[in-house]
DNA sequence: CGTATCACG
DNA sequence: ACGTACGTGATACGA
């Protein structure tokens, strides 16, 4: 039987803008000898490579767009009018996308009038007619109308090698329509970048389910006479033409005059010298690696690195000389408190070391040489080195380059802890992943051949090493180098220090707690039963959303894509319905507090008595921290119920004492310094309360005395809004007004500080013009979807746009102070400690006569951490507990 | 392993 | 018209 040809049609121009963006953030360390940005040619192969993997196919063609002008702009002159240039560092990449083409023996194509999108639609139906298997690849949905038995549309999705599938079954699943009716409903509802308007006042909702209801466009405007009466009929009837015109303009052509046949697509595979020649050029130096060909195919694609078995024998030699070394501890799981030791890793290019025991560890040779600030180390995650090298007793000194963090801030987008994926995402690929070396989930461990173990050590130190230049180098260009050096890099040792003193926890306190709740949760879930008139399962969305929507009959507020919403918005919407609704909002409370409190932190104290949780400083996209295992950054406050759960925390020595400090405030003092307002400034400067400042200003009061609690709830609400890029939809949930009253909050706010209203103009305008925004210390957010066709994805990059500098300038400023604060207390020789970090808020214990002493210093240090156009503010407080202080 | 819910700033 | 507040982590279900 001959084997099924396979023909992959590539649409060029969006892949290639896919690959431009997916690697946008690496836009400054792709450039070439010549200067010329590289970084979508590198994408773009990289998609290319893992595309054809995939097929396999006989024949590949890539189509391009030949220009501006088609028969569809000759129809309809709009149409793409709105579509905004390619940016100038792609454009430039073109020629050699296209050079790359051609080393791989590809055939490419446009032809004048048409789009590359009409292309590949002829050419996929004479694929199809002559009984090939048809794979389309592009990065957008468009081309997803030419789905059918034998032609799989495969859409990017976000990175590089990840896809989605359309074909008719998915389809079917996944908008309950055929690929080809997708051409009417965009008919029905148009297409924003395209520029082409459809039917006024349908969009996609409302364009599917007539579309699901008649078919098509033609039977739609057939029956359209015997709709009831509607605003939409009229809308219909109205703009007939321009749905008909529509479906002309989203209809692929599978008749495009083409000047090639199938057999111009046949695909010979690359020619290797001019590919050569081409990375060459490009100074892509690891897939010139590549290139080189392999004596054997069972041969490791990584060369063999040199390394030797690490012994107290030759700790001396490996140790020697001052230049800098990558040194590593390794663990196959995620927590460095408790996790065992599988390897210790050090050495420079020439030689690498690596010890399979952690004895190594308690070494003086060693432990002499990592506590030496002079001898200068490169790490990937220093923090999680520090943590672990302190269990051995040993301290280490001398951290110079913290890949991982380095790595976070060129660009805060997936920092796993996985060496391999962080290297990838710098364009090195000459190492592999834990995941591949050592399994996922239960099969995770070390590898069986011991030679594999050891040369994936050595390959992640020698990638530490060799990445180094370059990154300091992006560092620089991102005038991000004291960010590092000054802030990130010393609050790494801060925080593991936090980390390793832990806060003591009193099981005995929680357990008595966990008995009183079981009762009480008992008591309950009785009643509930009583109401129900059967037993269930309370903590089931799904069976709760049965018993109070199917059997009780209670109307349904909201539903969520698997069912009915059950959530506490819902729920007090029906407490005079039943009184099985507070039973149910207080089992939850109390199931909530039993199980993520009293239940999940017995289960995470140490042998020592206390909670040691990891902070994990690479993770957000604002540049907060966050905390794991267990999570001490979410214990309750609000509700008295589990704020309890604090009496918990307690000193870890007796006649010692908590001592709390918090910013009041200090988001929006931030937004008065960035965005200069002079109302918003004065009212901090006067040390004013804020929330009912903003109320006097919207509610147009001359006197504060005038401001009721309610109009500062609201104030607040607003200020808040603000903060998080203002809709007036989300303030009207929020605070459960009418949308056009909430409207009317904002625009008064605007009104009365309108430096805010320029500064969130302002900011968004910056992010769509360089791509990201910055905080006070240059921490940088990419925002690739501030210029997205996707109006959700747009509208959401840019709220994060003005959100990001605000909550992200908080940080910079809490983490100044943290530094500092463990600077000050090692000065003057005090016994407190820092333990916590809140966001706002620094943590300690204390002896009893140190805390005059903290009352004065913290708040000093907190406040003068950064110098803003407005003063900041500090509260402290002390006490037995966590609870007393308050 | 994804979803819903709810805890914090 | 469209669907929306920003940033996190832990737990319980249920496929």
């Amino acid at each position: 039987m001959p084997t099924t040809k396979k023909l992959l049609l590539v649409d060029g121009n969006s892949v290639a803008f896919r690959a431009f963006f997916a690697m946008h953030s690496a836009l400054d360390s792709f450039i070439n000898r010549d200067g010329l940005h590289t970084n979508a040619t590198f994408a773009f192969k990289r998609m290319l490579d893992n595309i054809l993997e995939q097929v396999d196919p006989t024949n590949v063609l890539v189509a391009f767009d030949a220009g501006k002008v088609t028969f569809r702009t000759k129809k309809f002159e709009e149409y793409k009018g709105t579509r905004a240039k390619m940016p100038g560092e792609l454009a430039e990449q073109l020629p050699f996308l296209h050079k790359l083409l051609d080393a791989y023996g590809i055939k490419w194509y446009e032809l004048k009038n048409y789009e590359a999108d009409d292309i590949i639609g002829t050419m996929a139906q004479e694929g199809a007619k002559a009984g090939m298997a048809v794979t389309v690849l592009s990065g957008d949905r468009d081309l997803t109308q030419l789905a059918s038995d034998q032609i799989t549309v495969q859409v990017t999705l976000k990175g590089v090698t990840e896809l989605e599938a359309y074909t008719p079954a998915h389809f079917q699943e996944k908008l309950g329509i055929t690929p080809k009716q997708l051409i009417d409903v965009k008919a029905l509802m148009g297409d924003n970048s395209d520029n082409y308007p459809g039917v006024t006042k349908v969009g996609e909702k409302t364009a599917l389910k007539l579309i699901q209801e008649y078919g098509s466009v033609e039977n739609l405007y057939a029956h359209v006479a015997d709709m009831k009466k509607s605003k939409m009929k009229e809308n219909l009837i109205n703009d007939k033409d321009m749905a008909f015109l529509s479906k002309d303009l989203a209809t692929i052509r599978t008749d495009a005059p083409i000047t090639l046949g199938l057999a111009d697509t046949v695909y010979p595979g690359p020619d290797n010298q001019a590919l050569l020649a081409l990375y060459q050029e490009l100074d892509f130096n690891s897939f010139i690696k590549d290139l080189a060909p392999q004596e054997d195919d069972d041969a490791p694609v990584q060369k063999d690195l040199p390394v030797t078995a690490l012994t107290a024998a030759n700790l001396p030699q490996a140790l020697a000389g001052d230049a800098p070394k990558t040194f590593m501890i390794e663990m196959l799981g995620d927590n460095y408190h408790t996790e065992p030791v599988i390897a210790v890793g050090l050495g420079t290019p020439d030689q690498w070391y690596v010890a399979t025991q952690d004895a190594i560890l308690r070494e003086p040779a060693l432990q002499t040489w990592l506590a030496d600030a002079q001898k200068v180390k490169y790490v990937f995650d220093a923090k999680r080195n520090y943590v672990a090298a302190h269990r051995f007793g040993a301290t280490i000194n001398g951290i110079d380059f913290d890949m991982l963090l380095v790595s976070y801030l060129l660009n805060t987008v997936d920092n796993s802890n996985d060496l391999g994926s962080v290297a990838a995402q710098h364009g090195y690929t000459g190492v592999e992943t834990d995941a591949a070396v050592y399994g996922t989930g239960k099969k995770r461990q070390v590898p069986d051949d011991q030679a594999v173990f050891i040369q994936h050590i050595a390959h992640k130190l020698a990638c530490v090493y060799n990445l180094q230049p370059q990154l300091v180098k992006d560092l620089q260009a991102h005038e991000q180098y004291t960010l590092y050096t000054d802030l990130e890099r010393p609050l790494a040792i801060v925080l593991a220090n936090m980390e390793i003193a832990g806060i003591k926890v009193l099981p005995d306190t929680l357990k008595a707690m966990g008995v009183s709740l079981k009762e009480r949760l008992q008591d309950l879930e009785n009643q509930i039963y009583t109401e129900a008139g059967h037993e269930f399962n309370i903590n089931s969305t799904k069976q709760l959303g049965t018993v109070l929507f199917d059997e009780m009959k209670l109307p349904p507020i909201k539903k969520t894509k698997t069912g009915y919403s059950t959530s506490v918005a819902v729920l007090e919407k029906l407490q005079d319905e039943s009184p099985i609704i507070q039973m149910i909002l207080s089992y939850r409370q109390l199931a909530k507090i039993q199980s993520t409190y009293v239940e999940g932190l017995l289960s995470q104290i140490h042998p020592d008595g206390k909670i040691h949780t990891r902070y994990i400083q690479t993770l957000t996209q604002t540049g907060r921290l966050s905390s794991q295992d267990p999570n001490l950054q979410n214990i309750p406050m609000h509700q008295d119920e589990g704020k309890q759960i604090r009496k918990a925390f307690v000193p870890s020595h007796p006649g010692w004492q908590i001592f709390d400090s918090d910013y009041s405030q200090v988001e929006l003092r931030v937004l008065a310094h960035v965005s200069g307002d002079r109302n918003m400034q004065e009212a901090f400067k006067e040390n004013r309360d804020i929330h009912a400042n903003t109320a006097m200003k919207i509610f147009h009061l001359t006197d504060p005395s005038q401001v009721t609690d309610n109009m500062r709830r609201q104030a607040k609400a607003t200020n808040f809004g603000i903060v998080y890029g203002i809709s007036d939809y989300g303030l009207s949930q929020n605070i459960g007004i009418p949308r056009e009253q909430a409207k009317a909050f904002i625009d008064a706010y605007f009104e009365q500080y309108p430096q805010v209203k320029d500064w969130t103009e302002q900011i968004v305008k910056t992010a769509r013009e360089q791509g990201y925004v910055e905080t006070i210390m240059h921490r940088r957010r990419y925002l690739p979807d501030i210029n997205a066709k996707n109006r959700n994805l747009r509208q959401f990059a840019e709220r994060t746009a003005m959100n990001t500098p605000i909550q992200g300038s908080a940080a910079d400023i809490i983490k100044v102070a943290m530094i500092n604060m463990a600077q000050a207390l090692k000065d003057q020789h005090l016994q407190a400690t820092m333990l916590l970090q809140v966001h706002d808020e620094l943590l300690f214990e204390a002896p009893r006569e140190e805390i005059p002493i903290l009352e004065k210093l913290v708040p000093s240090i907190m406040d003068s951490a950064v110098k803003l156009a407005v003063p900041l503010k500090v509260d402290s407080s002390f006490g037995d507990t966590w609870y007393d202080v308050k």
